[in-house]
DNA sequence: GTCTATAATCTGATAGAC
DNA sequence: GTCTATCAGATTATAGAC
């Protein structure tokens, strides 16, 4: 297998490992166990555990601002469809589309918790603006609507680091979850292994 | 000093520490070296250094609870003022407030999105399921009232966490933090460092 | 391109003195 | 109550073979 094959491979283990226990809790043994290779061959691919995890951040965003682009040009030929409501409708959905892609929205939320680290922390933030532009100028939202937006994401990702979805049975977290995911609520359970 | 004592002082270094690094990227030694005692002395005060964090979050979620108790008592007594508006407005403050115990929310954060560890899942689960049967019976909110108002908790918290402050000066950041604390704003960027 | 072996470091925890 | 000394285990990273 080509070196490119494999680095994605890694790529997607370490995505799901960081995502599950953090920057610093998942090791690159974890990652290589999971990718099917050696520990010492996914150091040598990225040079540092530092750079694969810059890495997965990487990776992660690229795919939430192609995930909201491709939202915003499915809607934006229309004619008057395109209010911003009918909008942040549209991009939660691909947010939580997202969601299939395990790790994703957590290693990217590990690593926003993380500003105190100088490479880590400027790159979340960096990361983090490029998507509040996004909002504000591709898909014309105020900057009100942004910070709603951007406010029901990070409550759903919290939601989903807590594994919520576990205590569905509880009247608190279902009517919660019910809320938070109107749409998305089988789509979750089944992801969390809540659902047949 | 008596052990109650250390304890306490234990307690409000590990906060900050863990706030900063998380769970696995805090260290016993960093604790103890903030709290001016010995590392092996912070595992004996607490026996483990989950269990340490463990209480960590034990004693966020006691002072979050009681700031929001504190702050329904202070508009109950009122006659119409009591619309759901205004107490999100206070119960807000109570919650930007507690940002001056430096690290309890964002302890909280990195408890929250440790969902899949046992012990700090559970514990983090039932929290924030306190939180949120504490705003629906005790402030009186409706189901979409408590969602909106925990998404913009978690939207500060992440905010917090990715030490946005620092980039103040760049357009999107700075529209971002006016929006998301409109009233406290002097406040964070004190508490960050970005003013004098 | 990928592995095995291993070095170097860090860290949580224990033992035991004072 | 609190420290010093120290161990055992884990983890990142390197060296070098194939």
């Amino acid at each position: 297998m080509k070196a490119e094959d494999r680095r994605e491979l890694v790529l997607r283990a370490a995505t799901r490992a960081f995502g599950e226990r953090g920057y610093v809790g998942a090791t690159t043994a974890e990652v290589a166990k999971a990718a099917g290779v050696s520990q010492p061959y996914v150091v040598r691919l990225f040079g540092t555990k530092e750079a694969l995890f810059l890495a997965v951040l990487e990776r992660a965003l690229e795919r939430l601002l192609a995930a909201f682009r491709a939202a915003l040009a499915g809607a934006s030929p229309a004619d008057a469809a395109c209010d911003t409501a009918e909008l942040h409708g549209r991009l939660g959905t691909a947010y939580a589309e997202l969601l299939a892609d395990r790790g994703l929205l957590l290693s990217l939320m590990h690593g926003f918790i993380l500003g105190s680290d100088p490479a880590i922390g400027a790159r979340a933030r960096a990361g983090f603006l490029e998507v509040y532009r996004l909002l504000r100028e591709e898909a014309g939202f105020s900057a009100e609507e942004v910070h709603g937006f951007l406010a029901e994401g990070m409550l759903l990702n919290t939601l989903i680091g807590l594994r919520m979805a576990v205590d569905y049975e509880d009247p608190a977290a279902g009517e919660l979850l019910d809320t938070a995911l109107p749409t998305k609520l089988d789509f979750l359970l089944r992801l969390e292994g809540q659902r047949p």
